[in-house]
DNA sequence: AGAAATGTTTGACAATCGTCAAGCATTGTC
DNA sequence: GACAATGCTTGACGATTGTCAAACATTTCT
């Protein structure tokens, strides 16, 4: 009898604690949030803890009570990052009935990302290049490399399997040239260069059906 | 007479100008090569002129009589590294005698890169990653890219060429491809991955006669 | 309602940053 | 060899940085 009831407020307790560091977590990640969109913004090296705070509700010194220091809050944005551009086609590849709805709603989800999120991905590029120096940040970084490789991966499979046939490359290969064809992309958009967007979809409509 | 004179001393004025100017220009391009140093060790953000100075032969102070402002320093960088990097394949490709040949010696320079120049390499990624945010370096940038981009094409069109054949896909397509591959090797070389070398070795030993 | 725990702000800290003026050293000129 | 021009160092400036302790505010629990 003793026991049951020490072990009910055991589960109680245990319940509030788990409600205590879900709350924490998910301010964590409204932070986490903020931060991404300063780091957008200016970029990895012009990005300070007073700019983010600027940017969201909160003051400057909330950051010391929710990460250990500046790059485990960076490290938190990055692996944040991942789930906001995973699963980003995944709606494309399962609604496609054709090969040419598939080719066309890959292709329309390109050009808006391009548009809409390059802000997102200039950092992601940026974050990448800053994987190459701090040891820290290349956990985070090549899983969500080989998360982008699959989502490409899952993609070209299923525009193949439309067709019948089998992607003619790895999805490592296949990965480093959409990877490749996207940044460049990203860059002459940057530059207010309008012919950007058309120039990649006409590449990857050429491009798409000759490997898969 | 009297103009004949004058002439010749604005001559000598003007030579004596030329060289002044041109020490000027070879200082300049030693300071880079030292800030070049440091930024391929600490990168772009952590980097700053009294690190650069500290590697060198001079102070910190040196570089605002030699730059307008360390983003005039870092352009400099930038541009100069275009010279160190550009014709690096181009004796392979002016030597090569057969398609084997050829092959050979592009993977042995690659794998050399990758193994000896890691660090300059890790700081190309990372600038043309600022050029997504600083419009300052986006001109040099994007020169870059298109030399490299001439340069893996020149590769490529001889390789094809030793075998009667052209290449199936264009510069840009193949200098995506490419650029994506060494991308990712770097990132698992730099992360003491030993495989990353003979990997992509692999890749384009069995990727280059399919496509060229 | 009062006490305790949690969440957030504030302000200060030491360090570091880019910049620049002033001074020292070196070179070249007459 | 004195003088001027150039090259470089030194030291200081104001601003900004990450960090953190202390104060304050809010919520939670008893």
């Amino acid at each position: 009898m003793a026991q049951q009831v020490a072990s009910a407020r055991k589960r109680v307790l245990d319940a509030a604690e788990a409600l205590k560091e879900e709350k924490f977590n998910a301010r964590r990640l409204e932070l986490a949030e903020a931060a991404l969109e300063t780091l957008g913004e200016l970029g990895y090296a012009r990005t300070s803890l007073r700019e983010i705070a600027q940017n969201s509700a909160f003051t400057h010194g909330v950051f010391h009570y929710y990460f250990r220091d500046k790059t485990d809050l960076i490290c938190c944005c990055v692996s944040h990052y991942k789930a906001k551009c995973v699963t980003r086609y995944d709606q494309v590849t399962a609604s496609a009935q054709s090969r040419e709805e598939l080719m066309e709603g890959f292709l329309v989800k390109l050009a808006e990302t391009l548009r809409k999120e390059a802000r997102m991905h200039r950092l992601w590029y940026d974050l990448r290049a800053q994987a190459l120096f701090e040891e820290a940040f290349r956990k985070d970084v090549v899983e969500i490399d080989k998360s982008l490789e699959n989502m490409i991966w899952r993609i070209a499979s299923r525009y193949a399997e439309l067709g019948g046939k089998r992607p003619a490359v790895s999805a490592g290969v296949l990965y480093a040239l959409f990877d490749g064809l996207f940044q460049n992309a990203l860059l002459k958009h940057l530059s207010n260069d309008n012919g950007a967007i058309p120039e990649l979809l006409e590449e990857v409509r050429r491009l798409l059906p000759t490997i898969c």
